[in-house]
RNA sequence: GGCGGAGUAGCCAAGUGGGAAGGCCGAGGUCUGCAAAACCUCUACGAGUGGGUUCGACUCCCACCUCCGCCUCCA
């Protein structure tokens, strides 16, 4: 089944195929934040689908080379640092390193470059150069630079808008009648005492760079002047990524950008989020509320992006309902297959890189579980899940579907170890399907090694309830949980879990 | 006013012109020293409303209702 997506630009499923002629490398550009606060978890629902999609890819055998621009300098950031008195450099760091640990708490993978705009500067500069050369940009009164949109007859076709009938709104500056154009945006913006020391030197004086030009800049510097795919929320689709494809291809003449996927927004409690309705968080307020960067994760993933997302605490519930049923079943799955490692060392690096045929025969060959013509004929049906799971997310991420395809999995296999027909072979295949499916959920326990002194109670504890002894192994279970553990007993051994 | 998205069980949410996935919650049961988990069974005779096309519509068409987004620097 070939991958597709939805393209904002055509409004259709297309199938993808990235520009590269050995149809390997893929060229991913995303959105990121205005580096002025902490990011909210509509900003994460973004990126969390730009990991889900990364992930994808990379699973059907792309290499994907992802951009991530970071805006340390736009109104925000300016009037932030003006505020406290700090320099600009010193204000975005902050929010910089909150970033990063945040998408590291979410398990979205670090792209390969996160240009901060403030690094780029002369590129923009340049590239409005050229613009200017080519009668697009123009100098308004007020020393700024303005993008001449009566050039560009192609802008608005991405938001589907026809300009001629856009009612002015609201929001139009006042100050920014010296335009020729009322839709004509700012390539370029004349320093003003608002702007403190904030400021770079430019063939047209003082000032700082406009927003847009700065994902055209970087798109264009990290990535070159075609992209396959690029990424944001729906509300950047107009004016923002109009403006970067009128920017761009007015410079390169050249396609900036084939797949164009927007995200949806998010709603709280059914709410639109925002600080005055009081339901509002970041990443960190959920966290000082004791749900996990897992369980946050799952809930943000598991809606299809092209939908807008209700986030909930009924939902956070869920996703930690499900995530522990599919923590239990891994850890039957471990004990069953009789492997006592962790499950990340065992589908680490060296399993990374193998198809799963490759991966499965290593397992047999390591584990020595069953001979492999008997493996083959009773995992077929296990190794099929991992396949819908995965055939799901190439029609365009439908992760609703996909995630139906692990669930059967997980009562199809429950119930056979309930039943005693799960082999050793099927344990190890379906928790390789699991791994498998895990590289792009994201969504493992945390691993911890058990401690000595767990271990030996649980021994003893044993010893205990072998003799019957229930008060004693009941006595021994409290010491464990006081220890941060919880001790369940199965069918299949005691199993230990840490205690959130 | 223009453009676009969406209405499926208590909540979240898929696929599909002919048997309405899956998750969470809930009820009963099996298992278990206890606990927990797991498993089994049950939970929408109906898909915002009203029409139409069709042998047959949740799915296609029309109208209406409701919600949401964008319409010049919010993911």
């Amino acid at each position: 089944m070939p991958t597709r997506f939805f393209n904002t630009y055509s409004r259709e499923l297309e199938e993808f195929h990235p520009l590269d002629p050995a149809g390997k490398r893929v060229k991913l550009y995303t959105c990121g934040p205005t580096v002025y606060n902490f990011a909210h978890i509509g900003n994460f629902r973004a990126y969390v689908f730009e990991d889900l999609l990364q992930r994808h890819l990379e699973a059907r055998g792309f290499d994907v080379e992802r951009v991530m621009n970071l805006t340390d300098v736009d109104d925000k950031t300016i009037k932030g640092c003006r505020q406290l008195g700090v320099r600009l450099a010193e204000f975005t760091k902050k929010f910089k390193d909150a970033f990063f640990e945040d998408i590291g708490t979410l398990r979205i993978k670090r792209a390969k470059d996160f240009p901060a705009a403030t690094d780029y500067v002369a590129q923009m500069i340049e590239m409005i150069r050229v613009l200017e050369k080519k009668g697009i940009a123009y100098q308004a009164e007020d020393k700024s630079l303005y993008f001449r949109l009566s050039k560009f007859p192609e802008y608005g076709k991405l938001a589907h808008l026809n300009l001629d009938e856009l009612r002015p709104g609201v929001r139009v500056q006042s100050d920014e009648y010296e335009k020729e154009n009322i839709g004509d945006f700012a390539l370029w913006k004349a320093w003003d005492e608002n702007d403190g020391d904030v400021k770079w030197d430019s063939p047209w004086g003082p000032g700082r760079p406009g927003w847009h030009i700065e994902c055209s800049a970087m798109a264009t510097a990290l990535l070159g002047p075609e992209i396959d795919i690029h990424c944001g929320g729906v509300d950047n689709i107009f004016p923002h990524h109009e403006a970067e494809i009128a920017q761009s291809e007015c410079v390169t003449g050249k396609k900036f950008v084939r797949y164009w996927m927007h995200c949806a927004h998010l709603m709280v409690e059914g709410q639109k989020m925002s600080k005055s309705a009081g339901n509002f968080y970041t990443l960190r307020d959920l966290l000082e509320k004791g749900w996990t960067g897992r369980e946050i994760r799952y809930a943000l993933i598991t809606v299809n992006y092209r939908l807008p997302l209700n986030f909930t605490f009924d939902g956070l519930s869920a996703a930690r309902s499900a995530l522990q049923r599919i923590d239990e079943w891994t850890e039957r799955l471990k004990l069953h297959a009789g492997l006592q490692i962790p499950i990340s060392e065992y589908f680490s690096t060296t399993l990374a890189g193998m198809n799963p045929k490759e991966a499965t025969s290593y397992l047999l060959s390591k584990y020595k579980v069953v001979s492999g013509s008997e493996l083959r004929k009773d995992t077929d049906g296990i190794l099929a899940y991992g396949e819908r799971f995965f055939d799901a997310l190439d029609d365009d991420l439908n992760i609703s579907g996909a995630l139906s395809h692990l669930f059967n999995l997980v009562r199809e296999t429950n119930r056979a170890l309930d039943a005693g027909t799960l082999t050793d072979g099927q344990a190890v295949i379906a928790l390789h399907v699991r791994n498998q499916i895990d590289s792009i959920l994201g969504l493992s326990p945390d691993i911890r090694n058990i401690p000595a002194a767990v271990l030996a109670l649980v021994e003893q504890r044993q010893v205990a309830r072998a003799n019957k002894q229930w008060a004693e192994s009941d006595r021994l279970r409290d010491a464990v949980a006081e220890l941060g553990w919880v001790v369940k007993d199965t069918k299949e051994g005691p199993k230990l879990t840490p205690k959130d």
